[in-house]
DNA sequence: GCTCTTTTACCTGAAATCAGGTAAAAAAAA
DNA sequence: TTTTTTTTACCTGATTTCAGGTAAAAGAGC
């Protein structure tokens, strides 16, 4: 069996970068070529396609989205993102949304070669360069934060779930004016300004759960 | 080569379960068996150990801590999560903390085997049923969710910046009253309490960036 | 034993949010 | 073109948060 394969890349020099790569490759078949996602998302519509390899940082519509959009009516096609440089959440975003797998741009031929072989086999595959970027980050990243007491974590969580000071108040049996002080000493800690930014900071950097 | 292998479990059947399995495979040894992660964090210090079969639900500290834990200061050890049921959030948050893979404990022996020899070999890996999890759900979860407007999302990504009504209302070039009333229309739409609450809500459904 | 961190608790006043209402212009969809 | 959704805007009052203090008891670490 031959796969079906599209490339999306807002960059033509990319397109055919990535294009000679695949040619090489036992049945990968090259079908068709885009620039933007709303090309694809029509094209898909009339054609069959298996494969589609697309750069995350596309104009309109990114690629994250694009990808959604295409697994809810598709699921059986098979994404792979790339880009040129990423971050942890982004990664995580795209393979949560749906994705195969996502390689940086810069992985060898073997790399790529590996990757797509192994996703059109159903697999989630990364680069290694994504590997280390998804997994690495936390010993720099989250190291230098201070965590949270245990305390300031069940008042952070019960924040979380949109209960008010009185509120946790009586769940966790403390005095409204205790929890007050602990809503003030963790704001304070991660110089927050207000409950909104420290829940959104403190999802981000996995401090809940 | 052998690989020093530990299994942690607070049920001892499915420790004696999956050792069970594990015996028949070339070159993983199992060197030791812990009922809780502390056990664990002791004997790492000194004894080398090449891999872990960890569940996630353990009393005192819970998998993904463990792992992070351990990958901070053993960043080569390989980290199988396993749980019996699972959701998509928990294993994201597992591969983010270092995690190698995570199997789900109605995987198959030869779902066993694959994924502990694919990981040993520097990819990471999921059972069948966690790549369903991980991906699938998104056609049926956010498929329901009635979608922020632009505009909505323009206040609900500066609210989870920690801005004030007035301050999103200065950067947008809009009244006070107008913000107001859109953040209003944010909360009653996905019948939230606050926007603490709120946030939370969208990013662990992907509705901001 | 001593020290540092954590948890508990209280007071005050300004600022901001939340909840209820209404309504009209603009844009998108049917 | 008509209908629906979105975006804009205003008013009021109760509730809640935020920021500034202080401080003592309990627990963890040295």
């Amino acid at each position: 069996m031959r796969y079906r394969t599209v490339i999306v890349d807002d960059h033509p020099i990319v397109i055919s970068g990535i294009a000679g790569l695949l040619t090489d490759l036992e049945n990968i078949e090259i079908v068709e070529k885009f620039e933007s996602g709303v090309a694809l998302l029509d094209y898909i519509e009339d054609n069959k396609v298996d494969l589609i390899l697309m750069d995350i940082f596309l104009p309109i519509i990114n690629g994250v989205d694009l990808c959604k959009t295409i697994k809810q009516k598709h699921p059986k096609i098979v994404i792979i993102g790339m880009s040129s440089q990423s971050e942890r959440s982004l990664v995580m975003q795209f393979i949560q949304n749906g994705g195969n797998g996502y390689i940086l741009k810069n992985a060898s031929f073997d790399e790529f070669k590996d990757c797509i072989y192994k996703a059109i086999d159903g697999e989630i595959v990364f680069s290694e360069e994504v590997k280390t970027i998804i997994s690495q980050p936390l010993s720099e990243d989250l190291e230098r934060i201070p965590g949270l007491s245990r305390r300031e974590r069940d008042i952070a969580l019960l924040l979380s779930q949109g209960k008010s000071t009185q509120e946790i108040a009586d769940n966790l049996f403390l005095s409204f004016l205790t929890v007050q002080t602990h809503r003030r000493n963790i704001l304070q800690k991660y110089k927050m300004k207000n409950v909104a930014e420290l829940i959104a900071f403190l999802l981000k950097n996995n401090m809940l759960n």
